[in-house]
DNA sequence: CTGGATTCCTGCTTGC
DNA sequence: TGCAAGCAGGAATCCA
């Protein structure tokens, strides 16, 4: 599932349409689309003048014109060829540039939307900060766990908390930071909110660098796997042996979501 | 304000 | 082998 490493991987792997006009929008579904502010045909003939990312989102940005991208779950969005023919099922939507390229936005599961906006603010302003953001700091994640007793997996998974940790890299965060996910998230002390806040930036850097997690649906911005899966502690591996302590890894359910985590290493 | 439950959706996995 | 049921999950929404 796109969590900010495989977003970020995406805006960087379709940076290279930077500069290139949109010459024809298709929309094959109308039901991916969250808000139309403006006709999406009227980006057609526009510049496509940034690619930015804010937690799980893309955000293109066409002279005033916004197209606002969330993947979801099973998301991909992708580019070919222009003269490629598309054989894949489930592509929703398709930009075709004038540098000889189209993106295909393509998603099974339709969990994943898009945004026809003027102005991005209503959508990412409910975001907390970046994690690689200088506001997120030490103090900041430790003053907001303060009086919060839900489970600290199920804090950090809030987007207006910190924006960009989905499933599997907040159970690797807590992994790294040795805290088990069921803890009230009021229950940390100052020292282990450090080493959270140390493990969330790590994580997520480890993961860019690996261009992502591919687990099932996954791709990047050019169809391919990424790599990250390789260097996965405790995600999806319960009941294998902790690759720290060979302990056996446990399975729970928090909040509703699948959590892994090792009952030695994580206090 | 907080937090828990529910909903959306399809494809893979599981069990008979 | 085939089919139905179970399950996964990000974020919005509703309700207590």
């Amino acid at each position: 599932m796109p969590e900010l490493p495989e977003v970020e991987t995406i805006r960087r792997g379709l940076s290279f349409n930077i500069g290139a006009v949109l010459s024809e929008i298709e929309l094959n579904r109308q039901d991916i689309v969250r808000a139309r502010d403006y006709e999406p045909a009227e980006l057609a003939g526009r510049c496509l003048e940034d690619i930015d990312r804010r937690g799980k989102y893309l955000i293109m940005s066409f002279g005033g014109h916004f197209l606002i991208v969330h993947l979801g779950m099973s998301g991909r969005f992708y580019v070919l060829p222009e003269q490629e023919p598309i054989s894949e099922t489930h592509v929703h939507m398709i930009l075709h540039m004038d540098n000889g390229y189209k993106m295909l936005y393509k998603d099974a599961r339709r969990f994943g939307g898009v945004w026809f906006t003027a102005d991005p603010g209503p959508v990412l302003r409910k975001l907390g900060p970046e994690p690689f953001d200088p506001a997120f700091t030490i103090e900041y994640l430790f003053n907001a766990t303060r009086n919060r007793k839900v489970a600290i997996k199920t804090f950090i998974l809030n987007q207006s908390i910190i924006a960009g940790l989905g499933n599997i890299y907040a159970d690797e965060s807590l992994f790294a930071a040795r805290i088990t996910p069921s803890r009230p998230a009021s229950s940390l002390s100052m020292p282990e909110a450090q080493m959270l806040h140390r493990a969330i930036i790590k994580v997520l850097t480890q993961a860019i660098k690996s261009c992502g997690t591919t687990f099932r649906d996954y791709r990047d911005g050019f169809n391919q796997e990424g790599q990250f899966q390789n260097l996965i502690q405790v995600y999806g591996r319960s009941g294998e042996s902790c690759k720290q302590c060979s302990a056996a890894l446990e399975r729970v359910v928090i909040g509703g979501r699948s959590t892994h985590f090792c009952p030695k290493c994580q206090k």
